[in-house]
RNA sequence: GGGCCCGUAGCAUAGCCAGGUGGUGCACCCGGCUGAUAACCGGGAGGUCAUGCGUUCGAAUCGCAUCGGGCCCA
């Protein structure tokens, strides 16, 4: 044990503490004691190895970090593997940056090999950044050797599991309507489009009815680029639809529109005037033909028969009339093979009109809307602009396009009800991001997309014959190998696509050129992560995985995925439990973004208070599953708690050392946990209280933690920090540490605190392992485990509980809080004793606790007299006011009468009779009157120099009137006040003893001062002389002090002298 | 447009599931302490419990609607 001298310096504690983890090996050694224990499978959710953590990065890893030492404290063999999702559309164009290319194109020059490279050395280099920055906050999960997305045998985890799909009937290949990034030419998931606003053209479009002269179906549109594919109209079955002529600058024209919106529309075409000549629903109109307005510039409209359809998705906004493009959108596609419908779509990869596209061709989509306005001359009915919500590439930000392209699918449908079930079996805190929200999102939920068309990804393991349409699925390397010949190691493009395979039917078979959907990879996680399919004996150990623990953005991503995978693959869900957390957004609630200029980095926080501090202001600041606001203020109050916790950790160490104090062991040399529970029954009420406490602490956070309810066991124990440890039993149990002689009283105030530290530093350990760490270093005993992470969870000892002492010691600290109070109603400071405190009570608990720790309340008081007393104080008297407002319902006329009875009335005596009987009865000599406790109000009138307030269940009065001998003795704690300042000046140890000389020329208090408060001075400051003079020419000349200092002691002048005694 | 969550003092939060006097911390103001001291402690003031309607003897709490924020979906 060693004096620990500095203040709270997070930064050394931790840098110091992380260097003796390294050093010593710790984690490995944590990790091999729980080996033989239970094993429990935890899945690191692999972040994206594209830069550096934030704050919402950080504390994903945080929360797991905590909960994994939590769970190894409890003998568990804690699977803590990290891992990295490191393939993708997002590195590919970071690397596309750093090389300054624009498209697909640049990529094929620099040759797909070089820049697979690329990406992989880019994912590697960040993987390595990442993993460092995790250890530096402290986490302890394996990082040596964490999962990779682009390790063979993780790939082949993929391979296996399509494989499985294909086998099971889910996998699928069809024409699809896709979100499609034009710059990145591939699709893209729904969950990676990012939506912002964007301005377009909003434009009304009439489209000529056939065989009819000058009447027309019209339409509303946002992308002028897609009437080109249009094919239909939509209306809704049982709308009813107008039939209008309308008059503009003095020419006719019949137009249709939706009934209701007849009047905004034609305002926007600007017409003068107009009158309604038949109504008819969308299902009379469906069935009419009508041609694109744009038919004479693109050859393939002329051919294809426009018509209007019915749908279910036809709102009764704009016109009513939905221009229909199978080939440019999801519910158009699907209305378009509901009614065959021709899927037109004239438009490439790269967003440029294709040969079909007529006069457009080689035009890109977005930059032809012009032109195509100007081309569609008299049928644009209006045109204008709309800021709108419109998808983007979420890593490039081009708008996106919606294609009909050939993709492969996984048939969600098909397995929906199990996916279902599977939520329902699985534990899900909070319930509702289960029950609720998964549940709503996977009932939705419609094919899965696997597949892409780029480069850097896990290739689509499918092998097509070029001559007939036979395909087949290889579920790992060796298995192509073996069909092809080959000797494959890197599965990666380009080297897989060298590969071919023969065919049955003699023909050669090729690899789709496709890679899969980086949301496909990450979802094996858990059995890529046993190394499963390449060896199953972890698997069939291990699998399915305990917990998991993501933020709320991963219900439509990780949780999903990884449960699509695992019923194709299992049939079930591969985790048992998960906990959704929050996002970390900025003090306002706001997203924290870049442009918004409100990031607030985990370095930051790190600088400024440490790692310790910065977990637990995260964990503590909010519920989990809640998103956090980041606040700086709320980071200083944690960094003020934990410097509280430091300050409660030093202060007894130099006693403790001049002591030579060491905690209780066992013949072992190993500290004795039993020690507290054979002493007990002996110990002071006060360190059995602190005791109780921290075991009710344990016993309540431990049922918490089973919840996951981070943020109450944070608060609770940074609660018991501040106020039972710090501001109570501290301050108590000080004045014992600076006994001189040995006494059982100091050893058990050292053995308790001891063991309070002990217990502090277990349960602290998950959530701030550095900070704990080094306190239990400098607390063991030289046999005990060198880590605090080696010990075991404290549950709370329940025969160290007292409920009934729990209870009784809250009653003394709120009489505490109540006679500051009213100590601080009648100017009379704490340090100044008062002769008596008056407890007025009805309640037998209040009682009982003053009954059984009257020292205690008396020392807390400075008092030297507390008088409890049930019932009412005699002493105390009451002023009775009417209330106007009732007496005067309740007597009319006869109010002011009454209020002056009541005015003069003695009210103590009313309010007695009231609490008695409920009503009294007054009388002005010719009438009574009844009246009840609702036609007064008392005040309380106390007697001269009593101040009052109120604690739970009690009334408290402080006599502050002075007595000479309490004047003397408050003079006394005045001047000792002082003189351990100027020890303190001198700086000087405790134990060193001091010459003292005061120069008093006010005589009444030099009278007060007698030999025995003379005494008491010595004594509390370690005088061996005192000296009293009347003024400075009564000193000896002969004696200069190291410190001489005048005062002015509540209008008094001292004069005091001190010199270290030799 | 839909699903889920959230909205309590200047800020951050507890209480809500199981209705019965809204607690706490920070900041602020006032004070205390001085053997934790570039610390620490006490007190005070500060609330339309987002808004509205409903259920109820009684609503921060239950229900409905609206507004605002977050995540997700369209």
């Amino acid at each position: 044990m060693q004096e620990v001298t500095s203040s709270f310096t997070p930064r050394d504690i931790e840098a110091s503490v992380q260097k003796f983890w390294t050093q010593e090996g710790i984690y490995a050694r944590v990790q091999e004691q729980n080996r033989d224990g239970k094993t429990w499978f935890f899945v690191d959710g692999p972040p994206y190895t594209t830069g550096h953590i934030h704050l919402g990065t950080a504390w994903n890893k945080i929360l797991k970090d905590s909960i994994l030492r939590y769970k190894r404290m409890h003998g568990l063999h804690v699977i803590d593997r990290a891992g990295y999702d490191m393939h993708g559309l997002p590195i590919e164009v970071r690397v596309e940056h750093e090389l300054g290319f624009e498209n697909k194109k640049d990529i094929e020059a620099y040759g797909i090999g070089a820049f697979i490279e690329r990406c992989k050395q880019f994912a590697l280099s960040h993987k390595d950044i990442m993993s460092e920055q995790f250890k530096a906050l402290g986490v302890w999960m394996n990082f040596d050797d964490p999962y990779q997305t682009v390790m063979p045998e993780y790939i082949e985890a993929a391979w296996w599991t399509l494989k499985q799909a294909d086998e099971k009937g889910l996998l699928d290949r069809g024409h699809r309507v896709v979100n499609w990034c034009p710059r990145c030419e591939t699709a893209i998931a729904d969950s990676e489009v990012e939506y912002w606003d964007e301005q377009d053209p909003s434009i009304f479009v009439k489209f000529p009815i056939q065989g009819l002269l000058n009447e027309y179906l019209v339409i509303w549109t946002t992308t002028p680029w897609t009437l080109p594919a249009n094919v239909a109209v939509a209306v809704d079955k049982d709308f009813i639809y107008a039939r209008v002529e309308a008059v503009k600058e003095g020419k006719k024209e019949i137009l249709w529109i939706a009934k209701d919106l007849v009047e905004p529309v034609l305002k926007r075409g600007k017409y003068q005037d107009y009158s309604i000549l038949l109504e008819k629903t969308g299902e009379e109109l469906a069935g009419t033909t009508y041609d694109s307005p744009l038919a004479h510039l693109i050859p393939r409209q002329k051919e294809i028969v426009h018509k209007v359809v019915t749908a279910g998705f036809v709102e009764m906004d704009n016109t009513g009339m939905v221009h229909i493009a199978p080939g440019h959108g999801w519910d158009d596609y699907l209305l378009g093979v509901e009614k065959g419908l021709d899927v037109f779509c004239p438009v490439d990869g790269a967003g440029y009109y294709t040969e079909e596209g007529g006069i457009y061709a080689g035009q890109f989509v977005r930059d032809a809307n012009e032109k195509i306005l100007d081309d569609l001359g008299h049928h644009l009915l209006g045109r204008q602009k709309i800021t709108h919500r419109y998808g983007h590439c979420w890593r490039c930000k081009t708008p996106i396009i919606y294609r009909a392209t050939e993709q492969w699918f996984i048939s969600v449908p098909k397995m929906k009800e199990k996916m279902l079930a599977e939520i329902k079996a699985t534990s899900w805190y909070p319930d509702w991001a289960g029950s609720a929200r998964f549940y709503d999102f996977v009932s939705d939920a419609r094919d899965w997309c696997i597949s892409r068309q780029r480069y850097w990804g896990i290739p689509i393991p499918v092998w097509q014959c070029s001559s007939c349409s036979a395909h087949r699925v290889f579920g790992t390397v060796a298995e192509l190998n073996a069909a092809a010949g080959s000797n494959l190691t890197d599965p990666h493009r380009p080297y897989v696509d060298e590969i071919t395979v023969p065919c049955s039917c003699g023909g050669t078979m090729k690899r789709v050129e496709d890679i899969f959907d980086v949301w496909f990879d990450s979802a094996m996680a858990s059995w890529a992560t046993l190394g499963f399919p390449r060896s199953d004996a972890l698997f069939h150990e291990m699998w399915p995985a305990d917990f998991i623990t993501e933020g709320q953005d991963q219900t439509r991503g990780w949780f999903y995925s990884q449960l699509g995978a695992s019923t194709i693959a299992f049939n079930r869900s591969p985790y048992k439990s998960v906990l959704m957390h929050g996002f970390a957004l900025d003090a306002d609630g706001r997203k924290m973004s870049k442009s918004l200029g409100n990031v607030v980095t985990p370095e930051e926080v790190v600088q400024k208070f440490g790692v310790d501090v910065l977990r637990l202001y995260i964990l503590s600041s909010n519920a989990p599953w809640e998103d956090l606001k980041f606040n700086w203020d709320g980071v200083s109050t944690v960094n003020r708690t934990m410097n509280i916790l430091w300050n409660v950790y030093r202060f007894p160490l130099p006693y403790m050392i001049l002591d030579g104090f060491s905690p209780a062991q066992t013949s072992d040399g190993t500290y004795d946990d039993e020690y507290i529970v054979r002493s007990y029954r002996e110990m002071p009420e006060i360190d059995r209280w602190i005791i109780s406490r921290i075991n009710s602490i344990a016993k309540q956070i431990s049922a918490d933690m089973e919840e996951y309810h981070l943020h109450r066991v944070t608060r609770l124990l940074m609660n018991f920090i501040l106020e039972d440890l710090s501001r109570w039993y501290v301050q108590i149990v000080r004045p014992r540490m600076w006994l001189e002689e040995d006494s059982p009283d100091k050893k058990f105030a050292y053995e308790t605190i001891a063991y309070c530290l002990r217990t502090l530093c277990r349960l602290l350990a998950p959530f701030t392992p550095h900070i704990t760490e080094a306190m239990y270093g400098n607390l063991r005993l030289p046999e005990d485990p060198v880590s605090v992470h080696m010990l075991k969870w404290p549950a709370g000892d329940i025969r160290l509980i007292d409920e009934n002492l729990e209870r009784r010691m809250d009653v003394v600290r709120k009489f505490d809080e109540a006679v500051a109070n009213a100590r601080q109603a009648g100017k009379r400071k704490l340090r100044w004793p008062v002769q008596n405190v008056i407890v007025v009570t009805s309640s037998e608990s209040v009682i009982e606790a003053f009954r059984s720790m009257e020292d205690l309340a008396k020392d807390r008081a400075n008092t030297r007299n507390i008088e409890v007393i049930k019932g009412s104080w005699d002493r105390m008297r009451f002023n009775a006011e009417p209330v106007m407002k009732k007496i005067g319902p309740s007597f009319g006329k006869k109010g002011p009468v009454v209020k002056g009875l009541i005015e003069a009335a003695d009210g103590s005596a009313l309010r007695k009779q009231l609490k008695e009987s409920g009503s009294v009865t007054l009388s002005d000599g010719s009438e009574e009157f009844v009246l009840t406790a609702e036609h007064m109000t008392f005040s309380q009138h106390l007697p001269e120099g009593i101040f009052g307030a109120e604690m739970t269940d009690a009334s408290v009065y402080v006599d502050t009137k002075l007595t000479e001998d309490l004047e003397a003795e408050g003079y006394s704690r005045e001047i000792i006040r002082r003189l351990q300042e100027m020890r303190k000046q001198l700086d000087l140890n405790v134990d060193d003893n001091i010459l003292i000389d005061a120069v008093i020329e006010d005589e009444h208090l030099r009278k007060l001062l007698s030999a025995s408060w003379q005494d008491l001075i010595k004594q509390e400051v370690r005088g061996k002389t005192l000296k009293v003079h009347a003024s400075v020419s009564g000193r000896d000349g002969s004696v200069l002090f190291q410190l001489d200092r005048d005062w002015d002691i509540e209008g008094v002048k001292v004069t005091l002298g001190i010199s270290l005694c030799s």
